[in-house]
RNA sequence: GCGCUUGUAGCUCAGUUGGAUAGAGCACUUCCCUCCUAAGGAAGGGGUCGGACGUUCGAAUCGUCUCAAGCGCGCCA
């Protein structure tokens, strides 16, 4: 068992033996930041010292008593009534069996048996996905790692609007550039996009098509196939990037047998018609303003099919649906989960994660990120720029929620300033001793281990478990690069304080091998988590 | 005007859900390779945690007010 897990385990029960009963997750254990705390330190006499009606010193001297020392070389009582835990050596090295037997799967959490839809990216095909697009990507992918290791069903869903303005215009862009191509008179419309890609489709269409398409009614064709090329782009870049969907939603297709006038029809008790136009009474639920969901001309505003769309997704049995949207959208959360609340549904079956926006910094001015004008910076030329593992980390380093500069110069620069490095140059160090020590047996025992910086980064490997679940719960990714960060730091002062392979010293050096061993499982796993690659040697 | 988000070191950001002396990276000043990768390690300077009041043993964290920034408040998507 984790260490921490036996210390709450412990602890609960010297307070049963004095009558309290608390489940495992409020009792609370922090890793000491100062060496004279001891290893971990509670707070749980201090918090419940109001219902024991005495001070907290004296709890936690009564916990102290009640406690079964086998696992402690002491425990005392300090400040104004934290219980400082001295943990035995052997009680903290005994993680690194556990490391090294569970492999790829330790800090893996038990199967929840719950089914999550994550949403993300769902930009229309209409073109390469920009920085904006890479960030959530990023985020929302590695959120579903995160939840998938932590015990999770989790589907990765894609949603293309194909049924709005936007592929029009899409397929007007293309009908003009393939007129362009075969040398023929043609014009823009205003509406369109005027990049460089449409002209490469438009080439494509040339050659799949000759000049067989030129005077017919053809903007059909123009529109799903282009949209068809557009898709297969975006597909391949996000796979080069790390992510893979496993469900690729229409809206076309959610639209199909009349799907939105049966929700119409369903949401007919929640709605009114005013000037024409028929509104939905969201502030009925969360909303602070109804909604217009068929405007006085009978089309319907966007916000109808989404609802549908929702509905569909949760008619396919899922326990929680989490959209990934920009930060923009935030107006957006309270109608949508009012709409599913007239479905029955609790308003937190859908969570939206947002994430702010992107400021890409390039010698100290921001780029501008427009996809009209075709002179976005798209999600291809960073990958080839920085590399995968650069931006994947980058855009997963921060909290979602805040704003984050994206300093291009420092990513190009492949250098140690890049934090990335700092944590894959740990896991390739660890990986080129493991090769110069092959011909020694690993101890998991690990028995031999005792100098601080040993048992420091023994102690953060520990925490692993803890750090996936907190990630989990938060759906926090940040969370995750913070913690190999953490490792890094550790492993690399450990590899300047220890020497590993020792000709004279066999036995520590299996016991220090063990250790590098586990290191580097932790590192590696910590790393697939955010989709970053962990190298063997740099 | 209303709502959401954010204010922590020169810059970019953490802060284990209310805990002990507020941390990291970058930048700056020093020091450390005869030895498993110096893409590393060690030390140092740098702070009114936007501000005020409150809650309590204890506040960067919770509450109220306030200031500032970004975004949202369409019969646009």
């Amino acid at each position: 068992m984790e260490i921490k897990e036996s210390i709450k385990v412990n602890i609960q029960s010297a307070l049963k033996k004095l009558g309290v009963c608390l489940n495992v997750d409020d009792i609370t254990i922090d890793q000491s930041k100062d060496p004279t705390h001891g290893d971990y330190a509670s707070n749980i006499a201090l918090r419940f010292a109001r219902e024991f009606k005495k001070a907290p010193a004296e709890v936690a001297k009564l916990i102290i008593e009640n406690l079964d020392m086998n696992q402690f070389d002491k425990v005392e009582v300090a400040g104004p009534g934290f219980i400082n835990f001295f943990v035995k050596k052997s009680s903290i090295t005994n993680i690194i069996e556990t490391i090294i037997d569970q492999g790829k799967d330790f800090g893996r959490g038990e199967t929840k048996n719950k089914k999550v839809n994550i949403e993300f990216v769902s930009a229309n095909p209409t073109g390469d996905l920009h920085v904006g697009h890479a960030r959530g990507a990023a985020i929302g992918d590695s959120i579903a790692r995160i939840m998938e290791f932590n015990g999770y069903t989790v589907i990765r869903e894609y949603y293309i609007n194909d049924a709005g303005n936007q592929i029009n215009h899409l397929g007007e862009s293309i009908e003009a550039r393939y007129k362009e191509a075969l040398g023929l008179p043609f014009s823009l419309p205003d509406d369109g996009y005027h990049g460089e890609d449409i002209k490469d489709i438009a080439k494509i269409i040339v050659n799949e098509k000759g000049d067989s398409l030129v005077n017919t009614n053809s903007l059909d064709f123009f529109m799903t196939r282009g949209m068809e090329l557009e898709l297969d782009k975006i597909r391949k870049d996000l796979k080069t990037y790390g992510v893979v969907f496993d469900v690729f939603s229409s809206e076309k297709a959610i639209r199909a047998d009349n799907a939105i006038d049966k929700e119409l029809k369903f949401l007919s008790n929640h709605t009114y018609v005013d000037g024409g136009a028929t509104v939905l009474k969201t502030t009925d639920f969360l909303d602070d303003k109804d909604r217009v969901i068929v405007k006085s001309n009978g089309e319907y505003t966007y916000f109808l099919p989404d609802i549908c769309y929702h509905v569909n997704k949760l008619e396919r049995k899922f326990d929680l649906l989490i959209d990934v949207l920009g930060a923009d959208h935030h107006g957006y959360i309270n109608r949508m989960k009012s709409a599913l609340m007239m479905h029955g549904y609790d308003k937190d079956i859908l969570e939206i994660e947002l994430i702010q926006m992107v400021r890409m910094m390039k010698d100290g001015e921001e780029f501008k990120l427009s996809k009209r004008t075709g002179n976005g910076y798209t999600l291809r030329e960073l990958c080839e720029d920085v590399g995968v593992d650069a931006a994947r980390y980058f855009f997963v380093m921060r909290n979602a929620n805040s704003h984050l500069d994206f300093d291009l110069d420092l990513a190009v620069k492949q250098s140690s300033d890049n934090p990335v490095y700092y944590a894959q140059y740990a896991h390739a160090r660890l990986c080129s001793i493991l090769d110069s020590g092959k011909e020694f047996n690993l101890n998991k025992k690990a028995d031999l281990l005792k100098e601080n910086s040993e048992l420091a980064l023994i102690k953060m490997l520990s925490s692993f478990p803890d750090v996936v679940k907190l990630a989990s719960d938060e759906r926090a990714p940040y969370k995750i690069t913070n913690y190999i960060h953490d490792v890094a730091e550790k492993v690399h002062q450990f590899y300047t304080n220890c020497r590993v392979i020792d000709k004279d010293n066999i036995d520590v050096t299996s016991s220090r091998l063990a250790l590098c061993l586990a290191s580097k499982i932790v590192l590696e796993n910590a790393l697939h988590l955010v989709g970053v690659s962990a190298p063997t040697h740099m």
